[in-house]
DNA sequence: AATCACGGCAACCGCGTTCCC
DNA sequence: CGGGAACGCGGTTGCCGTGAT
């Protein structure tokens, strides 16, 4: 059943590679081209998993690829790219020509992360840095509800920012502010918050507390997908292209 | 001259997606 | 259709060179 599988993981050579063996990796793919990198190492006589090979070929023996660091305007474009991409190094390097996802990567993280942070702009989120309390100019998404859970003649406003700064679900943080006695239900179990946000478990407690206190129809939210694949096909075309240029500001 | 600390980068690891049987 | 392996990607690690002490 399935693929084979890519290579031996007994007798595999990990660590840098000799000028031995790029020579024969490149003499490979240049009379045979680049097949399937799980018959590589063994067709060019390599003790090599195909994963390193197709590595090793992709970052470093390409001919096409260009040496050196980065000039000015190639790093102006990273910039561009990663304020409008964030980390997808591989689309980011597809519209560079003769640069790699991983030599991208590595300069992001140890040139030009420095340099917006010299300059005072953050590198993920690309605004100016500022003081800045849990909440940042990113936040997209406020849901707020006056809330009154143990007495009601209290009027608690309760609000919950998702804050999308981060680029996958993962990494989403939540913040809830608070006005006053709500700490009891939103401390009582941020595990089991944090975890039915991530879809991996049931909803604790607390989101039945919030559902029975009429948030607007909370079963039917739409996933975190449909949320966001409009914006990352805002940033695949430019908003500009959209004619969303207002959403700048 | 020896040692330590740090920065840069190549390579590896782990995970989600795609593909094949 | 489901299981499992390959593929591709982003994050992380570890080695090596260089400068500081």
């Amino acid at each position: 059943m399935g693929r084979q599988p890519c290579c031996d993981k007994l007798g595999v050579k990990k660590g840098p590679w000799t000028t031995e063996e790029d020579q024969k990796l490149i003499n490979f793919i240049i009379t045979k081209g680049q097949c399937c990198w799980r018959a590589v190492p063994k067709l060019a006589g390599l003790r090599r998993c195909g994963k390193s090979c197709r590595l090793r070929w992709t970052n470093y023996l390409r001919p096409d690829l260009k040496r050196g660091l980065l000039n000015e305007s190639e790093e102006q474009l990273v910039i561009d790219l990663h304020a409008r991409l964030g980390n997808r190094w591989s689309k980011i390097a597809a519209r560079m020509p003769g640069r790699t996802d991983n030599e991208i990567k590595n300069h992001w993280n140890t040139h030009i992360k420095k340099k917006l942070l010299k300059k005072g702009i953050d590198p993920i989120t690309h605004e100016p840095l500022v003081k800045e309390t849990k909440t940042s100019s990113s936040e997209v998404i406020k849901l707020t509800k006056n809330h009154s859970p143990s007495s009601p003649s209290e009027n608690t406003n309760t609000t919950i920012i998702e804050n999308l700064s981060s680029s996958t679900p993962s990494e989403t943080s939540l913040t809830i502010h608070q006005d006053n006695n709500l700490e009891t239900i939103f401390n009582e179990d941020d595990e089991k918050l944090l975890g039915y946000l991530l879809g991996e478990n049931e909803p604790p407690l607390m989101i039945d507390t919030i559902r029975t206190c009429e948030l607007p129809n909370f079963n039917n939210f739409y996933s975190w997908d449909d949320c966001t694949n409009w914006l990352l096909d805002c940033q695949d075309f430019g908003v500009h292209d959209f004619g969303l240029d207002s959403f700048k500001d």
